[in-house]
RNA sequence: GCCCGGGUGGCGGAACUGGUAGACGCGCAGGACUUAAAAUCCUGUUUCCCGCAACGGAAGUACGGGUUCGAUUCCCGUCCCGGGCACCA
């Protein structure tokens, strides 16, 4: 009987979606375990290699704990709003809807052949109203809450105006805008208007005026980690700020939790910096500066106030309030002049070419300890949107002040001696201080907090902690995503009653910006007519929750029930890449600690432990065209020096016209053509891409190569040895370079199993390695002999009911050891190995008995889920191997009574003794000291110590 | 520039908290079976030295130092590669 890995695969892949194998239930008695990956965003571009990677790696490790008894919910959804469906709907005019029906489909299909198990009977798509319904439904809680800076929490909006009636608002500053002040009598003779746009100020998820980045091309608003480097994520299209109505997230009231809650989960060390970064905490004061012959004062935020004295000039943005204030008569033209400059330039500009440039205000000032006038500078380098968008400029200990000031030959007043060597600036905590008043003598570091004391002291300043992260912008222009179940009653955003969710998206067939720039949803009349808000919710908006929702799917009278959300709590495993650090990872914490502080679920932290999976890269196959260079002289012999081949010239390309054939040449022979030393005249060679799937190794299949594409049908090749061998490099795999492979076609030539584990086998999951198929034979090769552990080709079944030996158990025992040891510490490359080494021993002991193979069967079935069913069911098992438990190990057969420890003087091994396992250090010396070597050795001396390490070697040292 | 990772055979990679470096697989070389091929199996495969050989010896985990009886593992410095951030005061 033959290894049928076809037959065997498809049989039960039907047998589990009929038994409904992988369904499951809230089951309270027993433990759980939550498993998930990162859902898909299902595109047009098809699957390749790199994809399954993590789906791999979590279903092994879903089965790996199924049958460690736990309970596992292991999901699979589709993250299916966006913006891609929607550009695809522009370009081709096919309604996101079905080509996103096409696209889910089509990645179903594929998955499908790999043998996930998955419990589809909870996929959900973010696109379905039953599951937008609730996103819709979050939604409004986030607007009808705002966050109690004094509790830490997320409190209903009604307490707010409750505490309003009777306190006002001194107790809770506006988040929104510091300067609305207010007390119980003011807030009861506000309007209804007013009171509301209050409100606004402080709700969690709210609406206002502010820079955003402003996509001309998308025709949308984009959050600050869809810009990259100044253009689109998507795309790559230019980005510009600009004022606009918007929504938002207030993710900034959780900057401080969203920092410590990082040090309750397991997340890489880079995952954690990334996110740490993002959020961007920085600890300092804002101190008040007066501003010479005016009532103004200028407020600045340092982290360094120890260098307060260190101050040559300070910088505003060019969009600070102040700035038209202070301006001098004098100065005016030349600060306009300069505000048109930085008005012309765009985003991308200041971030591609960071020029020095600036404008003096003609204003000063005074320094509030030795009353020194300090000119006031406007420049681009402060960012109006942080901290209070102006400084104090201390150019010793600042790089970019140094260089400013520098470029405007200011004065650098040096207050750290020699740590400044008057070439560059020192950014040191660990000089001392000089020219600093009462600062002087004392160290850097230490004297932060004192001058932050003294600044408080004086009433000039407070301390203050700042973050980077700024708020969420939560509404695009666009169509793909979940309407706003929003209704404008004259200017004021009112909630739909939660009766009318979900507010379904309507259909439309044009996709192009409403009248006024907002989203195409503006164009449909019976939306419109409701004053219905016409933006949509973010990409993010629905990856954000969904982990909660598997754990309670059909409930469609909460978003999840909290007796579901307890007993599944956090997700304990997720996995996926990295590209999602502080996008989807933040607002998802975010999500969850708003429904955490509002008490509809249990816990803060989404997900327990994060694997961010590599990337397969592609390897890259070459061939090498031979090319005129210059004048084309066709239709001539030539030939060269030594050891190169004679060129048929007549079928060399011509470099300007459509090549009459190709002449390919090998790739050892192509450096040649290319070494400037050997005159080759005219003659050079250009690399093209080839599909990797018609080279074998670095060779190439020439026919399938003149058969690849009609240009190539009458190639000529020049080859080495008879072969073509082609080149290589490691890039991104990409349709595009013609190095993807795809899993089906592995599926199909080798199975699934061979396939799942070889993609295992390459390395570390969380490392990012080449794509190469020829080591997979290796893992086939072990796939067929562990078959033949149970059946020859021509005798048929040879497993029988005998005995193991001793040496039998020994090997099956260390085989689960290692594997389940790698398994649990999610080093599958070396479980794959652990299972590879067990069936070579079992095989050279002839081990044929069933007892010790289907304990192998099973430690086999999380990474070769089809193969494993079957040689159970073989075995005489009814149902699925998942429902058996994992074999637990024999202690017994895996330690040696004794054993033959090498004895080492000074760490030079000399002889052997057998000593006990379980001997104590005392009795190992005694042992050792017996011996006759080693007395020997000492000469009647005593030794220094007797190290007794780890089972491994005893060592006298002297 | 700053902050994280990481440098181990021809290749992918093992070596869990310092303890026989190179597991496992690929590739390569040789051999067995076969008319032949496929498949399968066996042997060898870090480098250098000695020898007919079994065996033996030395060096070796990017480089230079250190701690230790003992370092791929810990510490310091240098070089290189990968990733993230980049006017955040």
């Amino acid at each position: 009987m033959e290894y049928n890995f076809g037959e065997i695969e498809k049989k039960w892949q039907q047998r589990w979606i009929a038994d409904g194998t992988y369904k499951v239930t809230n089951d309270p008695s027993r433990p759980k375990y939550y498993v998930l990956d990162m859902f898909p965003y299902p595109s047009g571009a098809g699957l390749h290699v790199g994809h399954p990677l993590g789906y791999i790696a979590s279903d092994i490790y879903a089965r790996y704990k199924r049958l460690k008894g736990f309970n596992v919910l292991h999901p699979m959804g589709y993250d299916a709003f966006g913006l891609p469906a929607e550009q695809y709907a522009i370009d081709h005019g096919i309604h996101p809807a079905v080509s996103t029906d096409e696209n889910i489909a089509n990645f179903r299909r594929q998955l499908d052949n790999i043998g996930f198990c998955f419990d589809w009977s909870r996929s959900f798509r973010t696109s379905d109203p039953d599951y937008y319904k609730w996103t819709q439904w979050i939604f409004l809680q986030l607007f009808a809450s705002w966050y109690d800076r004094k509790q830490s929490k997320a409190r209903p909006l009604s307490e707010l105006e409750d505490l309003f009636t009777r306190e006002g608002n001194a107790g809770h500053p506006c988040p929104g805008d510091p300067g609305i002040r207010f007390d119980a009598a003011g807030w009861k003779g506000f309007d209804q208007a007013r009171r509301q746009e209050i409100l606004m100020h402080y709700r969690l998820a709210y609406c206002g005026y502010g820079e955003v980045n402003w996509c001309e091309a998308l025709g949308t608003v984009l959050a600050n980690d869809e810009v990259v480097g100044g253009v689109s994520e998507r795309g790559g299209y230019p980005v510009v700020k600009k004022k606009l109505r918007q929504w938002y997230l207030r993710i900034t009231d959780y900057a401080e939790r969203l920092l410590g809650g990082l040090e309750t989960v397991d997340y890489s060390d880079a995952m954690k910096e990334m996110q740490t970064n993002w959020i961007g905490k920085s600890f300092g004061a804002e101190v008040d500066f007066e501003v010479y012959r005016s009532s103004e004062k200028l407020r600045v935020y340092t982290t360094r106030p120890d260098t307060i004295f260190g101050v040559d000039f300070m910088v505003i943005a060019p969009e600070h309030e102040l700035l038209e204030k202070i301006t001098t008569p004098e100065q005016r033209t030349a600060v306009d002049e300069y505000l048109g400059y930085v008005g012309s330039r765009s985003e991308r500009e200041r971030m591609a070419e960071k020029k020095i440039s600036g404008c003096f205000t003609g204003a000063y000032a005074i320094h509030p300890f030795n009353g020194l006038h300090i000119p006031i500078w406007t420049s681009e380098y402060v960012l109006a949107g942080y901290g209070t968008g102006a400084i104090m400029a201390v150019p010793c200990g600042d790089e970019r002040d140094f260089k400013f000031a520098q470029y405007f030959q200011l004065p650098v007043t040096n207050i750290i001696g020699d740590a400044f060597n008057g070439l560059d600036a020192n950014p040191t905590k660990d000089a001392i201080l000089q020219n600093s008043d009462f600062l002087d003598g004392l160290v850097m570091k230490d004297a932060i907090l004192i001058a932050i004391r003294k600044i408080e002291e004086k009433g000039i300043g407070v301390r203050k902690t700042n973050y980077r992260m700024r708020d969420a912008a939560f509404s695009r222009q666009r169509y793909w995503g979940e309407p706003f179940p929003i209704i404008w009653k004259d200017g004021i955003a009112t909630p739909l009653d939660e009766s009318g969710l979900p507010l379904e998206l309507p259909y439309i067939d044009k996709y192009g910006p409403g009248p006024e720039g907002e989203g195409p949803l503006a164009n449909v009349p019976a939306w419109t007519e409701r004053r219905l808000e016409t933006n949509t919710m973010p990409g993010y908006a629905g990856s954000s929750w969904y982990f909660l929702r598997y754990m309670d799917p059909h409930n469609d009278g909460t978003f999840c029930s909290r007796k579901a959300s307890d007993y599944w709590g956090q997700v304990d495993l997720y996995i996926g890449g990295a590209e999602h650090a502080v996008g989807h990872l933040l607002y998802s914490r975010m999500w969850t600690k708003f429904l955490f502080d509002r008490g509809w679920i249990g816990h803060e932290e989404p997900y327990k432990r994060l694997i961010n999976q590599g990337m397969i890269q592609g390897s890259s196959r070459f061939v090498y065209r031979l090319e005129l260079r210059g004048k084309p002289e066709m239709g001539e012999g030539r030939s060269s020096g030594p050891g190169i081949p004679i060129f048929v010239s007549a079928g060399i390309a011509a470099i300007d016209g459509t090549p009459e054939f190709h002449e390919l040449v090998t790739f050892g022979v192509r450096d040649i053509l290319n070494d400037p030393s050997i005159d080759l005249e005219d003659i050079s060679v250009s690399p093209l891409h080839v599909d990797v799937n018609i080279v074998d190794g670095m060779e190439l299949d020439i026919e399938a190569f003149r058969q690849w594409r009609a240009e190539y049908g009458n190639a000529e090749f020049i080859l080495e040895e008879g072969k073509y061998i082609c080149g290589a490099e490691v890039e991104k795999m990409s349709k595009r370079l013609y190095n993807t492979v795809n899993p089906n076609d592995l599926v199909k030539k080798y199975g699934a199993d061979t396939y799942r584990m070889y993609e295992m086998f390459l390395g570390p999951v969380e490392q990012s390695k080449p794509w190469d198929t020829k080591g997979i034979e290796g893992v086939f090769r072990f796939i067929r002999k562990l078959w033949r552990l149970f059946y020859d080709e021509t005798k048929g079944k040879v497993w029988t009911v005998e005995k193991p030996t001793e040496a039998e158990w020994k090997c099956i025992y260390r085989t689960i050891k290692k594997a389940e040891d790698a398994t649990e510490r999610f080093s599958f490359n070396t479980g794959v190995s652990a299972l590879m080494i067990g069936v070579n021993e079992l095989t050279d002991l002839k081990c044929h008995k069933k007892e010790a193979l289907e304990k192998l069967v099973v430690i086999l079935a999380p990474y070769a889920p089809h193969l494993a069913e079957e040689l159970w069911h073989l075995l005489g098992h009814a149902g699925s191997v998942l429902d058996a438990s994992y074999p637990a190990v024999d202690e017994r057969y895996l330690v040696e009574s004794a054993k033959n420890y090498p004895i080492a003087i000074n760490g030079k091994t000399r002889t052997e003794l057998n000593i006990a396992l379980d001997a104590t250090q005392e009795q190992v010396e005694e042992i050792v000291l017996a011996d006759e070597t080693v007395r020997r050795w000492l000469d009647g001396n005593p030794p220094k110590k007797i190290v007794y390490v780890k089972n491994r070697m005893i060592n006298v040292v002297v």
